[in-house]
DNA sequence: AGGTCGACGTTTTTT
DNA sequence: ACGTCGACCT
């Protein structure tokens, strides 16, 4: 070990010593257990700039992150680090470190070797409604009532399958009676797919997986590139993220992974927190660095986060502490209902901007679903206060950006019905559900593509004059818009995609269409939206200069916040899972309530409990200065209004950190009133918790009767194994199961 | 063919 | 509350 008496690198300058040996442990496998507000972002960096310092070509650096948007942020930092600008261009061979998303990863390696794994280049990559339209054809050819397994059920199903390696053949082979009963679903659901020359989200994961084992030479040629591996937010992988990931560094076992298991919030989507846990037992020579100090958050606020994560039973014990000022007392606002908590929430944040001089951008505001930011927005917009939502997918989901999309994807892949299917009468040219199902059944039989069949419609028995005479129509256009695209073998030069767009959205009647729809160009309106696209693709096509359609396709269909900046002076809105990994000073949790934030799915499957709590924490730990917290007393939710009891959460935060602000609103504003949160609480513990022991006969409002057979006292986990009579055996925590004493 | 109206399920979170 | 889907009308 080299001492500080040698000159240091300015690489390692203002790192405390664990943070240093993250940096400079490059060799070998290396976990780095980060806590909320560590450093881990710059240490990440660092670590690249390192490498590259130390002599490591940098073509040979891969780094792994979990959003397009964290990739990009460290894309750049990298490149000021290193004093040059990264290129890369999202193609699988350049010279500079590949930095990139897992699913971006896969996607370079499946374009690149195509031909090896049996792919057209030129795949879709099917969002999650279109992913849904299969599932649905699927169940209805294996004539499986959707109501007994809705699509939604079914594709969820068919992902977690996929997450974890197992092919249809697996699944088929699988003991289980619903494995057994969904078997041909998923497959029929993969035969679909492949015949639109189409792959979803987990495919790509998948595919390239099972592509590393059937093809020894792709993962010989991929880790003899790849010698250096660095995964952030390695919490969150899931089993075929682990394969991929373990497969490259067989050989030469560089792998550094950086994460923090307390914030491990996607185990939903198959991310698998024993990933992280057991990366010591995976390779016993492991370097170990814990990075503990936390660097971002007042004392107050670190001690709210620590005495509520604390609670969490499966959990590597770890301290975070701070340096940092003891900072104000968090707040904790108590309202009637849903409007009075917009409108506190709007009211504490407006008198910060005023009175403290806080800028807009320097606040968050976050809410367990999506559907709470409705009354967020109304209240902010009523108060005059500029506000961004990091809205998701939601751009891309809007009907008209589909619609450009979907033609997009046909002029690349011609094969690709779900997408024609989209808007082969849209906008209406007289092509009807009659003249569809026609011209498909003539496919079917000439083994054809629909695509061809427009082309021919004339020869179509039964189609009316005008369907046909469109669908040639249409045939002509795709035609002309392949070759001005640059994809077929007469291409003259590639056209830019803005310039493609464009045309598309011309010549199509789409812009015509939603012209007459709604009248001009309101804001957010369908046209502006359009617009919106067309700008971005300009973008793309700035900072892409070599690439196609295809390559845009390919990019739009893994990018969810289009570069949402929240650089204006504007408070940014977002999803508590959507605020991982950023940070600001000022930070408003709304919802804190039973049901919500522990979000009512605990209740029947009460494991998820300690991921909701991570879920909190994450909230909480994005926090610097100040932090709001609410919760109403009652809430609409789908059209109903419900009466809400005080989340679990807030009693088990320190108290004495938090001050309660009682709404107006709430009438009376008695000193009673004021610790309601607290006797709501206190409450449901007292109905909740009879004193159970063992053979106690019980009563559960879905399971039925049953007897105790054993009790594990842990404060509100305090969990409960029950033998049911109809239902089996099942633990419960006792706070959340609703249990009755029989006799 | 294509648009309008009511019933219905639905969404917790995202690549 | 919202959007999607199917039945029914123009």
């Amino acid at each position: 070990m080299r001492t500080d008496v040698e000159e240091q690198s300015p690489i390692l300058e203002g790192l405390n010593p664990p943070q240093q040996q993250a940096v400079r442990q490059i060799d070998g496998p290396v976990l780095v257990i980060a806590g909320a507000g560590s450093g881990k972002t710059r240490v990440i960096t660092r670590r690249v700039a390192w490498m590259i310092d130390q002599g490591i070509p940098p073509w040979s650096i891969l780094a792994i992150t979990f959003t397009n948007k964290a990739a990009g942020e460290m894309r750049n930092r990298v490149a000021t680090a290193m004093g040059r600008p990264l290129r890369d261009f999202g193609r699988l061979v350049h010279d500079s470190p590949t930095i990139c998303t897992f699913h971006s990863l896969c996607l370079r390696i499946l374009k690149h070797y195509a031909e090896t794994i049996g792919l057209q280049r030129n795949f879709s990559i099917l969002d999650v409604s279109d992913q849904q339209k299969v599932v649905k054809l699927a169940l209805e050819a294996c004539k499986i009532d959707p109501k007994r397994y809705s699509p939604s059920h079914s594709h969820a199903m068919i992902s977690a399958a996929k997450n974890k390696l197992i092919t249809p053949e697996m699944y088929a082979q699988a003991a289980g009676f619903v494995e057994k009963q969904f078997a041909p679903v998923y497959a029929k659901y993969q035969q679909l797919l492949r015949q639109n020359n189409a792959v979803d989200f987990d495919d790509l994961l998948m595919m390239t997986a099972l592509a590393f084992r059937k093809h020894k030479a792709i993962l010989d040629e991929l880790s003899e590139r790849f010698q250096y591996l660095l995964i952030d937010e390695y919490q969150d992988t899931n089993h075929a993220q682990y394969i991929i990931a373990h497969a490259l560094v067989m050989k030469h076992r560089n792998i550094c992974v950086v994460g923090d298991p307390d914030q491990s919030i996607y185990a939903w989507r198959g991310a698998d927190i024993r990933n992280i846990l057991d990366f010591e037992q995976d390779y016993s020579d492991a370097v170990v660095v814990r990075l503990e100090q936390n660097y971002r958050s007042s004392k107050r606020i670190l001690d709210i986060a620590s005495q509520l994560i604390k609670r969490n039973v499966d959990r590597k014990d770890k301290t975070l502490w701070t340096q940092n000022d003891e900072g104000e007392k968090a707040k904790l606002l108590l309202c009637a209902d849903e409007r009075d908590e917009a409108q506190q929430v709007t009211q504490q944040l407006k008198s910060l901007h005023e009175q403290q001089k806080i800028n807009w951008n320097q606040m968050a505001l976050f809410y367990r679903i999506n559907a709470m930011s409705r009354v967020m927005e109304d209240a902010l917009r009523r108060s005059g206060v500029p506000y961004e939502i990091a809205r998701g997918v939601e751009f891309y989901n809007r009907k008209e950006i589909k619609d450009v999309l979907a033609y997009l994807r046909v002029i690349v892949n011609p094969l690709d019905e779900v997408s024609l299917e989209r808007i082969i009468n849209t906008p209406t040219r007289g092509i009807g559900d009659n003249s569809i199902r026609l011209m498909q059944a003539h496919a079917t039989a000439n083994q054809l593509a629909l695509i061809d069949v427009l082309g021919r419609a004339l020869e179509v028995q039964g189609l009316s004059k005008k369907a046909s005479a469109s669908a040639a129509n249409l045939a002509k256009l795709f035609a002309r818009w392949r070759g001005l695209a640059g994809i077929t073998q007469t291409a003259e030069l590639a056209t830019s995609v803005q310039a493609i767009i464009e045309m598309v959205v011309r010549e199509s009647g789409l812009e015509d269409h939603y012209r007459k729809e709604s009248e001009e160009d309101i804001e957010g309106g369908p046209i502006e939206n359009i617009n919106e696209l067309i700008n971005s693709a300009a973008e793309f096509d700035d900072e892409n200069p070599e690439a196609n359609l295809e390559t845009y396709l390919h990019q739009v269909s893994l990018v969810s916040d289009a570069d949402h900046r929240g650089s204006e002076g504007a408070i940014t809105l977002m999803t508590l899972h959507a605020a991982k990994g950023l940070e600001f000073p000022v930070v408003a949790i709304i919802g804190l309530e039973e049901g919500i934030l522990p979000h009512e799915r605990v209740k029947e499957d009460p494991s998820q409990l300690e991921e909701e709590r991570r879920l909190c924490f994450v909230g909480v730990t994005r926090a610097q200065q100040q932090l709001i917290l609410s919760r109403a007393q009652s809430r609409a939710y789908r059209g109903m209004v419900q009466r809400q009891m005080a989340s679990p959460f807030l009693k088990e935060m320190p108290q004495g950190q938090i001050e309660v602000i009682s709404s107006p609103g709430l009438g009376g504003g008695s000193g009673e009133r004021l610790s309601s949160w607290h006797r709501d609480s206190e409450e449901s513990q007292v109905q909740a918790e009879p004193k159970l022991k063992r053979g106690q006969r019980v009563q559960h409002p879905t399971f039925g009767q049953g007897t105790v057979a054993d009790v594990t006292a842990m404060g509100p986990n305090t969990r409960v194994v029950i033998d049911f009579a109809k239902a089996g055996r099942k633990t419960l925590i006792l706070e959340y199961a609703r249990l009755t004493v029989v006799g």
